[in-house]
RNA sequence: GGGAGCAUAGCUCAGUUGGUUUAGAGCAUCUGCCUUACAAGCAGAGGGUCAUAGGUUCGACUCCUAUUGCUCCCACCA
């Protein structure tokens, strides 16, 4: 039967991803193997799968097929994020485009309608996943708000705030006007925004009234100065002493506010006068607190101005910012507008301008967890790859402030704290159990008169319960409790495959909330993949639309394809630059193994002949080389170097197997194949397909599956991986000798044209022993190897060295052109020499470095001495 | 403003406690080949003052200092 000459993914892949399904190859139970487990991070629940996604994704199917080939009971445990915000941001989009709006429906209306959504779209990403070939044990699949997750999170409340480490309380916080929630601070993401710097007018006070001197304040937010509740100078400064104590009148409004004093302030910036607006302004807030400020909140939750500005009441911060710097300039309040260029917040969800607002929130204590957390790497036990995110990690532990833990939105789970009519508030993890303890502040108290809180938990309060809840949804919150069977046996898990712009957000949280649940951490490994980026080194985004559809790549190139492209091009935690032609080499990898399968199944095996002589040497050589092989890419999976383990095995394929060792073994054209290299091939074939496998499934799974009979339900994922064996460094290098050989004579011909199909005798020196000589007459099409006394004998011809054997190869030769070649070999290798003896001359390198060494360039100048002697005794002959 | 990191071939990167003949790989480039597995291929080749300037050392791509350029993180100078 004929076989395309090309590989077709699509052809394979659906197929065999059914068949591991079927076969549940990917389920895993707890037994009495060594676990390996893994959890996804969970991509956002309403997501498709983008770059980064198929990036990360694709590491850790390869390790946790590795794993499981390896004899571990992996188990890869898949799932997905509610991500509050911006799954709530959608389905409020979706409502607004139905010309419903989220303020006309209930609590229960609305979630309802994000249920909906959550059916309709979530889990489209996970089954992207599958196209991807990812090994996830799908009947574990998770969802952080499952019902018995969402449990593991308020208990965890409970938990923290009966241990007092939660805590309600007004702060500052990052308000997006946009989301109408408040966002952590993790959430913002401060741009270099271009503004002005306002100078503004404050006339001075004299007798409550407004004199004609004034001040001049410097501000980028002029719509704010009706919330002004001072304003303030650098006690040290001395060009506003005459101001002490005095007092001034907020322009427009005329609202006489104090002059106060504090070193916040910087005489070199502005004017060195500073309005203080404590309602409006982080830094002007803790000002404010110092000095006992009265807060004047004039912004709402959309930023708008609200009533207490008094003036251009609902109108949007940056139209009122407008009109007032208008209405200043009329007044006669403006001195000047300068450019200036600051860091704004932003929210990272809506891109928002932040605005800084004053509000109830809980908050959770995190100075203990930090430091524990902090421990948990510094002493080895979470290990971070590459390791030089542990600065960043530890910056961040010690610099870390209090958690804003509540959000104010509707999707994601609702606070556990009840308030009574009083104002005072229980928090437990049921109604009842509130209502409970409600009654005994409130005897009276009746049902319906018990509210709660409107708020639900930050996104990361569920997701750093991940890798315990998906085993066991009942253990976070109860450190106490026991844990079931699988969390029992899957705990901790061995890696973490993540992006760093979330080490903070997300793992460094698990590790905290598993130390404190567990008493240990939840992973061994992180391994820290880079941010796919494109050509520019822009990162891959929606909005710049420079991300390519997944999904398209791989129905045009193959998952595997697509697979090995992201694998060579991924190294730990350096940006990725994704380039198209990554996937077409990947692509025409799988075209390779295809064809080399298509070469071995032509052939027609022959019981009764023996091995040829390249054949045997060839079989040989592989053996070891494949072990070397399975050697270094060990190695490489020890220390994460993937992308090395993959370019190991890329070339172990290529350039080892077919290129040199199927050549070698190839049959004559119409020639059969003996017995025994035939099955030697197929062994090798079987070996490079179990080392290939975990990278690229399918077409593994496919030829395994057509290189020998297999039985129903067979798979190569149930195959041991090659394990590693001794080898020859000698064979490998009389190979590679022998190779060398044989890339000269390639050189030889082509330069001299003479076509491959002419078979050439090579001369070889008296006495200089050639190893594998087959190999080379095979490879180069040599008839005979001789060995004479002196070449000058054999007429005209070209020289060439491999170590410091000479060989000959009589051809046709331009006399002027070998010697200016000669020529510059000696002068090459005289200034080798050179520098050589030089260091051996001295007497400080001789006594102090290390034998070895010494020894080695020793051997550097006889050797070179020796070539040196050949090349001017070839000099002569051409004379 | 503070911190971290990076700078090696046209591109993307290795270079594992300073010594492994003349610094490696993949891709790209160039040359010759449609050689019955594969032109998505085969066979060859070229290409680097290891960012710059000093220093330590018998010896530096590797360690130190400074400079330049880029990246990321953190941060309240209005």
């Amino acid at each position: 039967m004929e076989i395309s000459a090309k590989y077709n993914p699509a052809e394979t892949e659906d197929k065999w991803y059914s068949y591991w399904l079927e076969h549940k190859l990917f389920h895993s139970e707890p037994d009495g193997r060594e676990p390996y487990s893994i959890v996804i991070p969970p991509p956002n629940v309403t997501g498709v799968l983008h770059m980064g996604h198929m990036m990360n994704n694709t590491l850790q199917d390869v390790l946790v097929r590795r794993a499981r080939m390896n004899g571990k009971n992996a188990c890869w445990v898949p799932g997905t994020d509610h991500a509050s915000i911006a799954t709530e941001t959608k389905v409020v989009g979706r409502l607004k485009e139905r010309g419903i709006e989220k303020s006309s429906l209930t609590r229960e209306q609305f979630l309802e309608e994000a249920w909906k959504w959550k059916e309709e779209h979530g889990g489209i990403i996970l089954e992207q996943l599958k196209k991807l070939g990812a090994s996830c044990d799908w009947d574990r699949t998770k969802f952080t708000m499952d019902a018995e997750l969402s449990q593991s999170v308020i208990n965890t409340f409970v938990y923290f705030y009966k241990k007092g480490l939660i805590y309600r309380g007004v702060r500052m916080v990052n308000w997006d006007p946009v989301g109408l929630t408040a966002v952590s601070d993790e959430e913002v993401i401060h741009k270099q925004t271009k503004s002005n710097l306002f100078h503004l007018r404050y006339f001075i006070s004299e007798n409550g009234k407004p004199s004609d001197k004034y001040i001049v304040i410097a501000t980028t937010r002029p719509e704010t100065i009706m919330a002004d509740a001072a304003v303030c100078i650098n006690p040290e400064d001395e060009r506003y002493h005459y101001l002490k104590g005095k007092k001034v009148f907020i322009p427009l409004i005329n609202k006489e506010i104090p002059i106060i004093e504090d070193s916040y302030v910087a005489m070199d910036f502005g004017t060195g006068c500073l309005k203080v607006t404590p309602a409006h302004d982080i830094n002007d807030y803790e000002i404010g607190l110092r000095h006992k400020l009265p807060v004047t909140d004039i912004i709402d939750e959309h930023g708008r101005l609200n009533e207490k500005a008094l003036i251009l009441i609902g109108e949007d911060r940056f139209v009122a910012r407008k009109k007032i710097v208008k209405m200043l300039e009329e007044a006669g309040h403006l001195e000047k507008i300068e450019d200036y260029t600051s860091p704004v917040g932003h929210s990272e969800r809506t891109n928002a301008v932040i605005e800084p607002r004053l509000s109830l929130q809980w908050f959770l204590k995190m100075e203990a967890l930090a430091t524990d957390a902090l421990k948990s790497v510094e002493e080895g036990r979470v290990r971070l790859i590459p390791d030089r995110f542990n600065n960043t990690y530890r910056h961040w532990m010690e610099n870390v402030r209090d958690w804003c833990i509540s959000r104010q939105l509707w999707w994601g789970q609702q606070i556990p704290a009840y308030y009574l009519p009083n104002g005072e508030f229980v928090v437990e993890a049921t109604f009842e159990e509130a209502f409970e303890a409600a009654k005994k502040i409130e005897p009276n108290i009746k049902r319906e008169e018990l509210k709660q809180d409107e708020d639900v938990l930050d996104t990361w309060f569920s997701s750093w319960l991940w890798p315990i809840s998906v085993f066991d949804a009942n253990k976070p919150g109860r450190p106490d409790a026991e844990p079931n069977r699988d969390l029992a046996y899957y705990f901790p898990t061995n890696d973490l495959v993540t992006a760093p712009d979330i080490l903070f957000f997300w793992v460094a949280r698990m590790i905290m909330a598993a130390n404190e649940f567990m008493g240990k951490e939840p992973f061994t490994n992180v391994y820290l993949t880079g941010i796919v980026r494109d050509k520019q080194g822009r990162k891959m985004s929606k909005q710049l639309g420079n991300s390519p559809d997944p999904l398209e790549l791989i129905a045009q190139y193959g998952a595997d394809a697509v697979r090995i492209g992201m694998l060579l091009c991924s190294s730990a935690g350096n940006d990725i630059f994704y380039d198209e032609s990554q996937i077409e080499q990947g692509r025409n990898f799988c075209n390779k193994i295809w064809n080399a399968f298509r070469l071995t199944r032509g052939w027609e095996v022959d019981d009764s002949a023996n091995p040829s002589e390249p054949a045997r040497l060839a079989v040989e050589w592989f053996e070891n080389t494949l072990a070397k092989s399975i050697a270094t890419i060990n190695d490489h999976f020890s220390k994460f170097r993937i992308s090395d383990a993959t370019m190991a095995v890329y070339k172990l394929f290529w350039d080892e197997f077919c290129a040199w060792y199927l050549e070698a073994v190839k049959p004559v054209y119409g020639e059969k194949i003996d017995r025994y290299t035939y099955d030697k091939t197929i062994s090798f074939f079987d070996s490079l397909l179990k080392l290939l496998h975990p990278f690229m499934p399918f077409i593994t799974e496919e030829l395994w599956h057509q290189i020998a009979p297999r039985e129903a339900g067979q798979t190569i994922m149930g195959e041991a991986m090659p394990a590693q064996k001794p080898y020859s460094e000698e064979i490998i290098a009389e190979f590679n000798s022998a190779a060398e050989a044989v890339v000269n004579i390639r050189n030889i011909r082509q330069s001299k044209n003479l076509s491959p199909k002419e078979s050439l005798v090579l001369y070889v020196k008296n006495g200089e022993s050639v190893k594998m000589g087959a190999i080379i007459s095979k490879l180069s099409n040599i008839s005979q190897i001789c060995s004479v006394e002196d070449f000058a004998q054999q007429g005209n011809g070209v020289n060439f060295m491999v170590g410091t054997t000479e060989f000959f190869i009589p051809v046709k030769v331009n006399a002027d052109e070998e010697r200016a070649k000669i020529l510059a070999e000696i002068e090459r290798y005289t200034k080798f020499l050179e520098g050589v003896r030089k260091k051996l001359s001295n007497q400080k390198f001789v006594s102090s470095a290390p034998e070895n060494v010494v020894a080695l360039e020793r051997k550097k100048e006889s050797d070179a001495t020796e070539k040196l002697k050949n090349l001017n005794e070839l000099l002569q002959r051409l004379k």
